[in-house]
RNA sequence: GCCGCGGUGGCGGAAUUGGUAGACGCGUUGGACUCAAAAUCCAAUAACCGAAAGGUUGUGAGAGUUCGAGUCUCUCCCGCGGCACCA
């Protein structure tokens, strides 16, 4: 047998699953379905990143076991292809985003493909392909048709670096997420999504499917539900009262004065009546100019002004209380109003403490426990000093006190609309035009255009959004002009603006000179529904068949990052339930289940960057050691849901690991039956535990048992046919090439990638005899080989017969004596 | 500050879920092979004491529950991730 040579049988035999089609799923299959998911990569220019083999790797492996379970598996890939770093790498180098993208994406499956995943390579998509993005867009407009898209001036996190705006989700500490430049808020139009139409859905949802607990935790975090009461605080000789949420109604009696966000409307209605406008006024202007980091940095040091001449009414206590402005109060949370109680909460307590307004306790601690000085008490427990709710619980009392003053019980969430322009280039145009004469039409029904042509009615989403008409269905998609200047404007206008020829266009609805929108969607979108267009990528009548849809849908396991747990997994649900809602789809969550691998830092646990020059390119640990090497040390190197640092150095071990399974391999080493039975009880247990690790993703200990296993073989002289091919079976998986061959050399003619999963034998697997251990007085002082049956009685009469024992006890009487079967014998004097 | 995860040899990490702590791998040391080196193979490898047999200590710190704790409970320290004025 020649040296294991990895570079030669690698590529052959990858070149013979493509030709066989061997991991192409079939949806004609009468197999039980299995859909595996991984999230599909954004092909920079970078190439492939260790990460990305970290998770396809496992996700492989998952496959393959299913495939061999006799599960059809659908275990697809594409390119996430639209997006900010191809955009700028283009304006850079000047060369078109699309050219880029094709040499980034031949480059990305080049790559995958000397990997061996077991990609169904016939359902390749790609988000910036004009036959993909129309159904992007075909969604969008069923948003916008059922009211969920509109357009609306608000403040948005514009990065002055990327001259983009951002979605809430990608602003991180008070920078960008992706080029960590400064963020301001700036007044903009923007197309928005009503992702908070479906907060409570999106809650509820996570009750039914099985994610790790921290991506529930941090999605439920994110929508943020609170259930509390809108109340209202009369003003004298004004007609509006001041609204608040509060979800503290029991501490009413307790609330001192309000505070209104400094953006909050009410504040200029009530202008003439503030004698200290002027100040307000200023204090309203420095906080619109503050960054989002320079709010964060501040430390929370409370600020605001009075509005001086105006008072609210609390209507428990009819008592008249100031009126504040503070930035404390965020405008779009709530009503941008609140009731301060500075007795139970820690900030309404650093406010009064600072402008000397009135402290007034009004809930005790249920243990009855003083509250210290200084200190405030937030939790809930008994009311006081609030007239007939005396004594009553916080619970109780907080729907009782709500309901005495006309209080509305209403639930709140954290969760925002999602921001969905961008003022770019390199993303799906939104397929919206504007059209000044459908405007006035829809503000005039008797107006003249639509009584000079009969025209059909507006959709709702026109009526929701005057002036917008949607591009109709037979024109999808509307594809991103061919041009050369893609420059971002600091204006905020998109690039596509400036293409007069590609703008102007005539009205859907009326026919009319009309402009097209020029902000494209932001790269979530593509991503939000790309596990539907797997399933039927190539079909130009719907963006997925429904009957397809039924039959592979939901995914089965999505592995992916952290990072995208409030992003793209959040996003993508609400899409998913949208279109359940619409029945276009057959499933309200899309994925069954979800984990999450661990990223892989640079050695010494840095993390891989460029400028630290720590990259590992997997190019070049495929070239020096092997594809099989590679996916086998990934999977080794640590806990796959922790973080892990890179070490050339943990390579060697695995690849030793695979020249000694090549060495055992040798057909002059196989024998046609060879009995052997304790290696047939070690295969047993390796087949048991490989099999529930990988469920499990316990990757790093699959693999240290097959060393196990192998390190064994090296010690027969020969080994059974039978056996050795079954062990063989168990790493393929993990080393899909290497056991291939190996496969093979033995004179096998169907791919081992089409052979069943081994079953463990459980009787085999039972030890016939194990090693008692002893302890007295619960340390281990002497162990031995018993039978496995033994009982407590025959155990004890053989450990008090040791003579070590004897020593120990020294002639004393055992008080108790503990046995676990199977295991050990405590003695306990 | 709040939420989540974690802290085990020189290093990455195991530990049947309360039952021999350190599997497997890296590294290190010694040996075999070799003219030599690499590769490979064999052996040793938690620390301390001891020539050895053996003993003592040991899973971030401290307490507790238990015959028995890396594992459970409490308090604290440190690291990582997420959220962060959400009323």
């Amino acid at each position: 047998m020649n040296r294991y040579h990895p570079a030669k049988i690698e590529a052959k035999w990858q070149k013979v699953w493509e030709k066989k089609k061997l991991y192409n799923a079939k949806p004609s299959s009468r197999k039980k379905k299995y859909y595996a998911l991984i999230e599909f990569p954004y092909p920079s220019g970078d190439g492939l990143h260790v990460g990305h083999v970290r998770s396809y790797t496992a996700m492989d492996i998952v496959a393959r076991k299913r495939r061999a379970e006799g599960y059809e598996v659908l275990y697809p890939i594409g390119w996430d292809a639209f997006g900010l770093p191809t955009e700028n790498y283009a304006i850079k180098h000047k060369i078109h985003p699309k050219i880029v993208t094709k040499k980034n994406t031949d480059n990305f499956r080049r790559q995958l493909k000397s990997l061996g995943f077991s990609f169904d390579w016939s359902r390749e998509i790609n988000t910036s392909d004009p036959g993909y993005y129309k159904w992007t867009q075909w969604i969008f407009l069923q948003l916008f048709e059922a009211g969920l898209a509109y357009k609306t001036k608000t403040f948005i996190n514009w990065c002055l670096n990327c001259k983009i705006g951002l979605a809430n989700e990608e602003v991180v500490g008070g920078r960008c997420e992706r080029c960590g430049g400064t963020v301001e808020k700036r007044e903009k139009e923007q197309w928005m999504l009503r992702i908070t139409a479906y907060a409570d859905k999106l809650l509820k949802g996570l009750e039914t499917v099985n994610y790790i607990s921290e991506a529930k935790v941090q999605q439920e975090h994110w929508i943020g539900r609170s259930d509390g009461a809108l109340l209202q605080f009369p003003v004298p000789h004004a007609q509006t009262p001041i609204e608040v949420f509060t979800t503290r109604p029991d501490t009413l009696y307790g609330a001192t004065y309000l505070v209104l966000a400094p953006e909050h409307p009410l504040v200029d209605n009530f202008r003439p009546r503030i004698s200290n406008f002027h100040e307000v006024e200023a204090y309203r202007e420095a906080s619109k100019k503050k960054t989002e980091e320079e709010r964060l940095r501040l430390e929370r040091e409370k600020t605001g002004v009075e509005l001086r001449g105006l008072k609210a009414i609390n209507p428990a206590t009819r008592e008249e209380m100031p009126v504040w402005i503070s930035d404390y109060v965020l405008a779009g949370y709530g009503t941008g109003a609140i009731m301060a109680v500075p007795a139970h909460d820690e900030r309404d307590y650093e406010f009064a403490r600072k402008f000397n307004l009135a402290i007034r306790e009004v809930v005790r601690p249920r243990s009855g426990a003083p509250i210290e000085e200084g200190k405030v008490f937030a939790g809930e427990g008994m009311v006081s000093a609030s007239g007939r709710f005396d004594g009553m619980p916080s619970a109780k009392a907080k729907w009782e006190i709500a309901k005495s003053v006309a209080g509305k019980r209403i639930t709140q969430y954290k969760l925002r609309d999602w921001v969905f322009s961008r003022q770019r280039y390199w993303g799906e145009p939104i397929p919206l035009v504007f059209c000044s004469g459908c405007q006035k039409d829809a503000a005039n029904p008797k107006s003249q255009i639509s009584t000079v042509k009969k025209m059909r009615q507006f959709s709702k989403g026109e009526r929701l959004n005057p002036g917008w008409i949607a591009v109709s269905e037979k024109n999808l998609p509307v594809e991103l002009p061919n041009v050369k200047e893609y420059m971002p404007t600091d204006t905020g206008e998109s690039p596509l603006a400036n293409i007069t020829s590609w703008v102007g266009t005539k009205c859907p609805r009326c026919g009319l000179k009309a402009r097209r929108e020029t902000d494209v969607m932001p790269n979530w979108a593509g991503s939000s529904w790309y596990f539907l267009r797997y399933i039927d990528p190539k079909n130009k009548k719907t963006f997925a068949d429904f009957k397809q849809l039924k039959h592979w849908m939901p995914v089965d396991w999505y592995n992916g990052g952290m990072e995208h747990t409030v992003l793209h997994l959040l996003y993508s649900r609400f899409w998913n339930q949208f279109l359940y809602d619409q029945k276009l789809v057959p499933v309200r969550e899309p994925y069954q289940k979800r984990t999450s691998h661990g990223l892989i830092m640079g050695e010494g646990g840095m993390k891989m960057s460029k400028s630290k020059g720590n990259v590992v390119n997997p190019d070049s640990v495929v070239k020096d050691f092997g594809a099989d090497a590679l996916r086998l040390y990934e999977m080794f190197i640590g806990p796959f849901n922790q973080p892990v640092a890179w070490d050339v150095h943990g390579i060697l071990g695995v690849t030793r690991f695979l020249e000694r399974v090549w060495m055992l391999g040798d057909p002059k080493r196989i024998a046609k039956k060879h009995a052997d039975k304790e290696l047939e009880a070690l295969l047993h247990k390796t087949i048991k535990k490989v099999s529930q690790d990988i469920e499990s993703m316990a990757f790093n200990t699959a693999v240290s048992a097959c060393m196990v296993f192998v390190n064994e073989c090296s010690k027969r002289e020969m080994l059974d046919r039978a056996l050795w091919q079954t062990f063989l079976r168990v790493l393929s998986p993990f080393a899909p090439h290497i056991t291939e061959e190996l496969w093979q050399v033995l004179g096998n003619k169907k791919s081992i990638h089409e052979e069943l999963w081994p079953v463990y034998n459980p009787k085999l697997i039972r030890d016939e005899e194990f090693v008692l251990v002893v302890q007295i007085n619960g340390k281990v002082r002497d162990s031995f080989t018993v039978p496995s049956g033994i009982t407590q009685k025959e155990a004890e009469s053989l450990a008090l017969a040791r003579e070590k024992i004897q020593a120990f006890l020294g002639g004393s009487q055992p008080k108790k004596i503990i046995f676990v079967p199977g295991r050990l014998l405590n003695i306990v004097f």
